[in-house]
DNA sequence: GACCAGGTCATCA
DNA sequence: TGATGACATGGT
């Protein structure tokens, strides 16, 4: 099935940029699973799944769903499509690091993922890297989720997507119900370390029915916060990443260490401030930015981490 | 082998 | 309130 947004939508930077950690590549289309839908999509006349100067302002997708067919409500809500990006990237753009950001990696868009996926993956990061957080998220699924098994069909086929030569198989994300018998020595076992015990009690704390996550979604963005803070080893930052990446709350600024950095560099030095707090920086990027800071940070992550990548390339 | 990684918590001034 | 070290593990 195929639907057209129009402006651009970039599928690489949306996928790569941190938000997400499940999505691969292959055969011709990227592949992920949400709400125990596998998802297949590309970007029409973008066979290659990179990233591609387009001056053309509008994207065209190309999509599949399994096991429900063509669920388009899904790949419409998952992918954000009502948000105006013109307008947000319009009320973002303050100054010429955004202004950079953003004409480097144009198309990054937000995904709107479940929550209590969320919660547990950035239960994960703390002081973690990414490639180690993808791992474990993926050894998680594998271990507690369910497993969807695909076998290319002659639709697939005619929408040019190659055969798998064995069957795809993927893990759906596991939800609360699906770890009520968990332990924390056994998340330990698989490797998360101090996390295990955070982990495990925020299972707990869901399936207490302590935290729902649409009453959170309907509430003010700092009362929503606060709740998610009451859950052990969720901080100001990770809440924010729940908030922001799940809960629609578009002026969550997470300020993790890459944040802090470009944020230091780009916009402190200059000027006469003491208190580079991470409670500071986050009031200072939630009032500058406006109530679309979520899209700022995570063009800023992005184009920091990857200003990083380019150092350590050079220096290879 | 030291150092670092999408942080958070407990403790102490 | 604000600074400091501990917390597990894996990659470079």
């Amino acid at each position: 099935m195929r639907i057209e947004v129009p402006y651009i939508y970039n599928l690489e930077h949306t996928f790569r940029c941190g938000q997400a950690f499940r999505w691969k590549y292959e055969k011709g289309f990227w592949n992920g699973i949400t709400n125990g839908e596998l998802i297949f999509i590309r970007e029409v006349g973008n066979s290659k799944g990179i990233s591609k100067g387009n001056s053309n302002e509008k994207t065209e997708f190309e999509f599949f769903t399994y096991p429900k067919k063509d669920n388009l409500s899904l790949i419409c809500s998952y992918f954000r499509l009502e948000d105006n990006m013109p307008l947000i990237l319009k009320s973002i753009t303050k100054d010429k690091t955004m202004r950079n950001a953003i004409e480097k990696y144009k198309g990054l868009h937000l995904l709107r993922q479940e929550p209590f996926e969320s919660l547990i993956t950035y239960l994960f990061s703390a002081q973690s890297s990414i490639p180690i957080i993808s791992r474990n998220v993926e050894v998680f699924s594998q271990k507690y989720g369910k497993r969807i098994e695909y076998k290319t069909d002659k639709k697939m086929e005619n929408m040019g997507l190659e055969k798998y030569s064995d069957p795809m198989i993927r893990y759906s994300f596991p939800n609360a119900e699906d770890l009520k018998c968990v332990t924390e020595n056994e998340l330990r076992r698989l490797g998360l370390g101090f996390r295990a015990k955070w982990v495990k009690n925020a299972i707990d704390f869901v399936n207490s029915g302590k935290l729902d996550f649409e009453e959170l979604r309907d509430m003010e963005y700092g009362k929503a916060r606060n709740k998610l803070m009451e859950v052990k080893g969720v901080g100001p930052k990770i809440a924010d990443c729940v908030l922001l990446f799940s809960l629609d709350k578009l002026e969550a600024f997470p300020v993790d260490r890459w944040i802090k950095r470009i944020l230091e560099e780009e916009y402190f030095r200059k000027r006469k401030v003491t208190d580079k707090s991470e409670k500071r920086l986050a009031d200072f990027a939630r009032e500058y930015f406006g109530k679309y800071a979520g899209y700022a940070q995570e063009y800023l992550f992005y184009y920091r981490r990857r200003l990083e990548d380019g150092k350590k390339l050079k220096v290879g």
